[in-house]
DNA sequence: TTGTAGGCGTTATCAG
DNA sequence: CTGATAACGCCTACAA
């Protein structure tokens, strides 16, 4: 492929001259020379090379994705959000799926520092996320914490609130007049996990009722988590007239999994999501759950990097936004 | 961050011999030094540069990918495959989405060669798909087809056999009784659409059935398409008792439009899809379709491409896999 | 077994 | 307005 030096011999000027127009410092090149340049470029169909340039600059305009796993119907749209987002800086977007093991975030970390990316949206839901918090600033990587709370550091992060959400959902199937509420949570690790656990027992007690940990069981936040919950839950024997269920994936397998005992839905016990993965509107019933915006979480995480790259003005390095309760048809109201 | 020169200088030997136990050309250098050098290397949490090495070896052991729309439930998993294996041979991979335009198609790939990738795992649903493999080979980037079918060139490439695949399900369908049969599309220029509906045109022909046109529309390979479809059939006014989409998307679309007019499925109108994405099986009611082996195609085309570009033996460089009908319940046995 | 020196394609710093 | 020239961090003949 042809190089600056090739530019610079067909259009009889110095290599310095060439970058100068390649990086549109042009004051200092007459139009006419600028003209020659750009014709040459032109026919050389040169493209330059970026390599080379982040050698020097140390910026290859590359960022880092880690997510747990795009298979997961939660990422897709924080990805595409968070590519679109880089596309229009000018940057593109190195994907690494994690699966939630903290020994290959780390390894990604590494990897992503050689590779010189000029930062990380940051997506995890393993408690380590303090030990690569710790690496990032020790390789001095700009990063974005997306989706996974974190305690109160004030660390670069966007999220949905969690805890709010799953409050809100909770009241409404209290309000549908259940008293006997199960629970499938996420995997206790998880930092969102127990902020959306918070929420729903933060429910019960404004509606003054105990919690009855026969009725909570700990989940994986995949289908299975679902399905083996609600086995679990059937096997302890307590009764329930709806199942709340940390994300909607959950709820998808709790429902394959009631249905399949024979258990209608809503009639017979009501589910509920969290998250309003694409899918949930398309499972039958639909899917009460609640809403996190994905879209502008990945957007907003990547705004928010680009800012920390570029060192431009940032108003807050935390930014929380509000779930929003869908109400569609697993929740059936109760006379008691 | 540390260099090479730094790691050389504290182990009190050249860069050359730290160079060689990096790359493990360790014949050459002394265990003794090697081990000393290596302890340097851990002491300041050595990274070598990654684009440093790449200006020279000219490889970057990162890999682009170009699809559609990782938004589509039918990538996730092919995207998933592509990195699970480009990870085990030492590579990452640049995410792409194109919406299927090709003006961002051809920019993407050349920034991709501006970035110095080894190679494009390339999925594209436009047809001026030659244009840009001819600019791949401009730019003499090894490159692999997925899942999009492209005439007859010995381009290297993986598919589904989507006319096979398409021809099953209809004689299922036909099978089940099925006489008047609709088809909703996919968009006409798309390559695999047309290998689909070949498949659809063929299996009519096979039980003696003319085409009747009045009953085909062409679709957008999203839930909106599968909607309009039924809207355009249904206004049309001809009877029909199944509708064959081009995959599962149109079909989630077409279902929710024939509820929407009253008509139950399957008892009223049987659909069927093509891909089996996730959504497929929690549909009401479950979805009959046709499987492509989407982890398996993201793997062999990797392996594909790495092999291509690390030039070792190659046996096939075209590869054709195997559908599978995947029957649910979807489709109902109609009595003539 | 080890080291020297040149070069990969750019940008940046000077000097003219 | 233009051009040498020195980096950037690493690899790789070639020498010693």
């Amino acid at each position: 492929m042809a190089t600056i030096k090739d530019v610079a011999r067909l259009a009889n000027v110095s290599i310095t001259t060439v970058s100068r127009v390649i990086n549109n410092k042009s004051e200092g090149v007459s139009e006419e020379t600028r003209q020659r340049v750009l014709q040459v470029m032109e026919n050389l169909n040169y493209q330059p090379n970026r390599v080379a340039r982040g050698l020097v600059t140390r910026r290859t305009n590359t960022l880092g994705l880690i997510l747990p796993d795009i298979t997961n119907p939660f990422f897709p749209e924080i990805a595409r959000a968070v590519e679109d987002t880089a596309n229009k800086h000018g940057y593109n977007i190195i994907l690494c799926n994690t699966d939630d093991r903290s020994d290959k975030e780390e390894l990604y970390i590494r990897v992503l520092k050689s590779k010189c990316v000029d930062g990380i949206v940051f997506t995890s839901s393993t408690t380590p996320v303090f030990r690569h918090v710790r690496q990032l600033r020790h390789y001095k990587m700009p990063f974005v914490l997306l989706d996974r709370y974190f305690y109160d550091e004030q660390l670069p992060g966007v999220y949905t609130d969690g805890c709010q959400g799953m409050h809100e959902i909770t009241r409404f199937v209290l309000e549908m007049g259940h008293r006997e509420i199960a629970y499938i949570g996420g995997p206790n690790e998880a930092p969102n996990s127990m902020y959306r656990y918070a929420g729903f027992e933060r429910a019960l007690k404004d509606f003054g009722l105990a919690l009855d940990k026969e009725l909570i069981v700990e989940g994986n936040y995949k289908i299975s988590g679902g399905r083996e919950g609600v086995l679990e839950l059937l096997g302890r024997g307590r009764d329930f007239t709806a199942v709340v269920c940390a994300n909607d994936l959950m709820a998808v397998g709790a429902m394959e999994e009631l249905k399949g005992a024979g258990f209608r839905i809503p009639e017979d016990v009501s589910v509920t999501g969290f998250d309003d993965i694409p899918m949930a509107k398309y499972v039958e019933p639909k899917l009460t759950t609640v809403a996190q915006p994905c879209y502008q979480m990945g957007e907003m995480a990547t705004e928010l990097l680009i800012k920390l790259i570029e060192e431009k003005p940032i108003e807050d390095v935390v930014i929380t936004l509000k779930p929003r309760l869908i109400i569609r048809d697993s929740v059936k109201r109760v006379i008691q």
